[in-house]
DNA sequence: TCATAATGCAAGTTAGTACTTACATTCATA
DNA sequence: TATGAATGTAAGTACTAACTTGCATTATGA
């Protein structure tokens, strides 16, 4: 069992639930490490902490985008890249609304670029779709209709409908922001 | 000069700084009053919390949409609309970010309902207009729109163009948003 | 098997912080 | 002006948590 991945497991499984105000105590409790061995690897919890959840983004928003970015139709383009990078953020809802509260408190300034990891692929995507047209949408117009629909569902209470969508409302909502993009050009 | 608005003025400049996490031994330096003043009057950091955010958000967050929602037309209806709640937004960037960040973390529920008190005046002046057609607007994606307009407000850097908008370029983009929400109907 | 490095254990240091208590002082008001 | 309520001062309590230290134990690799 290698040491660094217990680690690194325990630590983001605590850290998501409670971000950087997680005690070491706790994430050397839920690795199954004692705590002096985190401060000898890593000197500090927050660079514990900014180490851990860098490795964790590199592997968990890759992507397929340019596959998606294939398609030809544009409506239909931009229906799959929004319901796919929905997908990726819904999948890891606790990890970005830790980061995304930790980067509202500027926490993380200067050490993870939280926007340009959550809308890099969407960009690289677009692009690659648009080399390929004679025209093209307005990106930060296309992020913000991402970040607004991801951001509902953060926010809203568990109860509201909003957040019990099945796939197929998931595909219904990335249909209705791409048309509303394609409406714009 | 009256002690209450002294303690609401220096708690609030000291929580939208640095959240819940704000000691009240600073509120008290803020405020210029004795720390257990505080504990006997609000017994708790946190519902001295609650009671200041409460108060500053009746006050911060009302509107005059019902003004706004008598235009006639709905396109520019829109555009008034997503400007006007933006601009509340935006002049009240700081306490949005930090409550955001808080109710993220949970620290607000059952205590603030934030969805509510940001899209609340949205959904009153949008109902107001729509009463009056005989068509209407998914009030949901509207306050989509506006959740990601004000999104990218809050998480990109102080130097991205974003930050640094004019008045008529706040209302360009509040119109794109407002025709692509039209032509969703 | 032996030396070295990594880990665990236990105790301690230091600093912060919510909240309390006792007593002195000021303020408002009848 | 007298009285009770609100405030200030100062000290203290109890607890938490980052980070350290010294020593014993285990793993690892030549």
């Amino acid at each position: 069992m290698d040491k660094t991945e217990q680690i690194f497991k325990g630590a983001i499984s605590v850290f998501v639930k409670k971000g950087m105000q997680a005690t070491t105590q706790e994430v050397a409790k839920e690795a199954g490490v004692a705590e002096v061995t985190l401060y000898r690897r890593y000197s500090t919890k927050e660079n514990l902490f900014i180490t851990v959840i860098k490795h964790v983004l590199e592997r968990k928003f890759g992507s397929h985008v340019l596959e998606i970015a294939k398609e030809d139709d544009t409506e239909l383009f931009l229906t799959n890249i929004i319901e796919d990078r929905l997908e990726v953020l819904s999948k890891n809802d606790d990890l970005v609304r830790m980061l995304l509260s930790e980067s509202l408190r500027g926490n993380l300034t200067d050490k993870i670029n939280l926007p340009e990891i959550i809308f890099s692929s969407l960009k690289k995507g677009l692009d690659s779709h648009f080399t390929r047209k004679d025209y093209k949408v307005d990106i930060d117009f296309c992020a913000r209709q991402l970040g607004g629909v991801f951001l509902s569902y953060l926010i809203l209470p568990n109860d509201y409908p909003f957040n019990k969508l099945t796939k197929q409302d998931r595909k219904d909502i990335a249909r209705k922001h791409a048309k509303s993009i394609l409406s714009t050009i």
